[in-house]
RNA sequence: UGGGGUGUCGCCAAGUUGGUAAGGCACAAGGUUUUGAUCCUUGCAUGCGUUGGUUCGAGUCCAGCCACCCCAGCCA
């Protein structure tokens, strides 16, 4: 996608103004880095991206798109402890469904590893970075509290040398994991927190996915990141809110390291003197209603089985959004709905629906599915006389073309489409009451059949066979009802999702545990459904219109040409629900 | 009680140098309709956390106050 042909797609939300916009438009006149700009998408490959994540993708991409610049896909990957190339592959699988092409090859901090090495040596030798031999424990004795400053550790002030050997000794794995650390000498008064010789590596005998046991020391994020991006040249680091607090140690570090030597590990192709330190700039993080956005918090859900798996139709994964018939396109309008800006706020889970009907409203076909059948005899059609109708795919696009269905004496309808003792306003069928099968007759409930236990189980209704196309003359027939016929309906099953949460704010302070309110009934699986036969070549992850049901999706995993499957993605808006109550 | 932030309609969110409150979602009321869908029309903040101040004029400037969020991982 290329930003000068937005103006021409009618359909694309057109990008917002926001404060970061600004300060790029700002840089750009200034000239300040060059004309440049260079953001990035820095994901932890510790599990899978959910729709918050798409924000940062959106806001990343989207700006460098928009002012000419390039956008770099960067696994943070720091912590092997946590971290996985199954999580590698599934980001980058999931960067790409959603529309984006970062610039280049993947990157990984780790591929940095010698780089960030050498800076290290580089700050030990200005005298600006120590070997610290304080325990983990002692160490946050050491730090002081938000109110009280910090004390110096007892290594503060190891010579050069000896923090130079330290260094190479923890370097080539000569000591266990926690028995040393690297520590930046700057503040431990400093009123904050990050300031106070925050510690820069770490030992872990560990492997990593990407430099397997080349290293037993692991650089901390806020060592790696700020040089990482400068290596890369990124103008404009964007980030959430609770970095903000990690923007001075972001400067200090790029700051202290010699501005040539940043030039010269970097991917810049000028000259060291035009070489701009990126600036770290934070905006609010996406929250949604009744989900959860937390890693720690999905993967429990995963782990501990409230759901199948971290792309269960159910989660704000974006493999979950996908499974359940979520668009690239709808996602990306969502966020850029959603805007972008520094105050923490929670949007409406409803706007992601909008979104996801307002997308598939122009681009699904329309077919019928009847989810709870209840058997229609239509005693005045003839036996032997089954015809073949033919539908538009979509009611205002002739474009989608056309399907054929067979009409017979033997039907289904939904059974809450019928009740014996209709409310008021109903539009639906009842005794003696007339209504319209989709794209079909006008028929009239003539007798309910119902069984021992006084449930109905069928309908004999009578059908005026000169309503094909045209409406009665003389009488207004109020609804319209979906309908399959019985001898050639394909049987599927039908997933039907609500929310997984039945609380606004499961992370709400008056909640003990988020998965209290975990929703019961977020899963419901509806088998014996009856679709019309033309979805029976229905390709996976494709959608449709169920009329007057919903938008449901091919299920991508569990389909097949024995079992379909569908996956709600939403229902229509419906204000008879509302007037029914 | 330290530091850093944020407060504009029920929910997001625009508001250049102070000049008289965009837009979207939601909601409501009409119209069209063989989807109670879509679409169309209309309505929806004399008000910008609050109290003062400066000014002819303040959401925009100043001061105080209040509320909420983030920070004490050798996590990111």
């Amino acid at each position: 996608m290329s930003a000068s042909d937005d103006s021409t797609t009618n359909n694309a939300t057109s990008p917002a103004s926001n404060f970061i916009r600004h300060i790029i438009e700002q840089d750009l006149q200034s000239g300040k880095h060059n004309g440049r700009v260079q953001t990035r998408f820095p994901p932890e490959p510790n599990g899978f991206l959910h729709i918050g994540h798409a924000k940062s993708i959106c806001l990343n991409f989207g700006v460098a798109d928009s002012y000419g610049g390039q956008c770099n896909l960067r696994f943070d990957d720091t912590n092997p402890e946590k971290e996985s190339q199954e999580y590698v592959n599934a980001i980058a699988e999931d960067i790409r469904w959603l529309g984006f092409q970062w610039s280049g090859d993947i990157r990984y901090t780790s591929s940095y590893f010698d780089a960030l090495h050498d800076f290290a040596v580089q700050l030990i030798e200005k005298g600006k970075a120590y070997v610290c031999s304080l325990s983990p424990e002692q160490a946050r004795e050491y730090r002081g509290t938000l109110t009280s400053p910090g004390t110096d550790s007892p290594y503060r002030e190891r010579s050069i040398e000896e923090n130079l050997a330290l260094f190479a000794q923890m370097r080539a794995g000569e000591f266990p994991d926690g028995a040393h650390s690297l520590r930046a000498k700057i503040d431990m008064a400093s009123p904050n927190i990050n300031m106070r010789d925050p510690v820069l590596y770490r030992i872990r005998h560990v492997e990593h996915h990407q430099t397997g046991s080349k290293w037993p020391i692991y650089p901390m994020y806020d060592y790696a990141h700020c040089i990482s991006d400068a290596m890369e040249c990124v103008t404009h680091s964007l980030c959430t809110l609770e970095f903000e607090d990690h923007r001075p140690l972001y400067d200090w570090i790029l700051q202290t390291l010699e501005s040539k030597s940043l030039s010269a590990a970097s991917d810049s192709t000028r000259a060291a003197s035009d070489y701009v330190l990126p600036r770290q700039i934070e905006f609010a993080r996406l929250n949604i209603n009744y989900t959860v956005m937390s890693k720690r918090k999905l993967k429990e859900l995963v782990t501990e089985n409230h759901v199948n798996g971290w792309d269960d139709p159910r989660m704000p994964t974006l493999s979950g959004l996908r499974r359940r018939g979520f668009t690239p396109e709808s996602i990306r309008n969502f966020c850029e709905r959603a805007g972008v800006a520094r105050s923490a706020g929670t949007v409406d889970v409803g706007m992601l629906e909008h979104s996801i009907r307002e997308d598939l409203d122009s681009n699904a076909p329309r077919a019928m599915c009847v989810l709870r059948p209840l058997k229609v005899t239509l005693s005045n059609y003839p036996e032997d006389k089954p015809q073949t109708l033919v539908l538009p795919c979509h009611p205002k696009n002739e474009a989608m073309g056309t399907r054929e269905i067979s009409f017979a004496k033997t039907l289904y309808i939904d059974a809450t489409d019928f009740e014996e003792v209709p409310p008021p306003k109903y539009k639906r069928l009842s005794p003696r009451v007339e209504v319209r099968l989709r794209g079909g007759y006008v028929i009239r409930c003539d007798e309910v059949v119902k069984n021992a236990a006084g449930e109905v189980i069928e309908l004999l209704c009578s059908y005026d066979p000169e309503t094909l196309g045209v409406n009665p003359v003389g009488r207004k027939v109020k609804g319209v009802i979906h309908w399959v016929p019985a001898d050639t309906a394909l049987d599927v099953e039908v997933r039907i999702y609500d929310r997984l949460f039945n609380k606004e704010n499961p992370d709400d302070k008056s909640i003990a545990d988020y998965k209290e309110c975990l929703n019961p009934d977020s899963l419901l699986v509806l088998t014996g459904c009856k679709a019309e036969p033309s979805l029976k070549t229905a390709a996976a992850e494709a959608s449709f219109q169920f009329e007057r049901e919903g938008y449901f999706c091919v299920d991508r995993h569990d389909s097949n040409a024995e079992k379909i499957v569908f996956n709600r993605t939403v229902t229509l808006r419906d204000s008879w629900a509302k007037i029914s109550g």
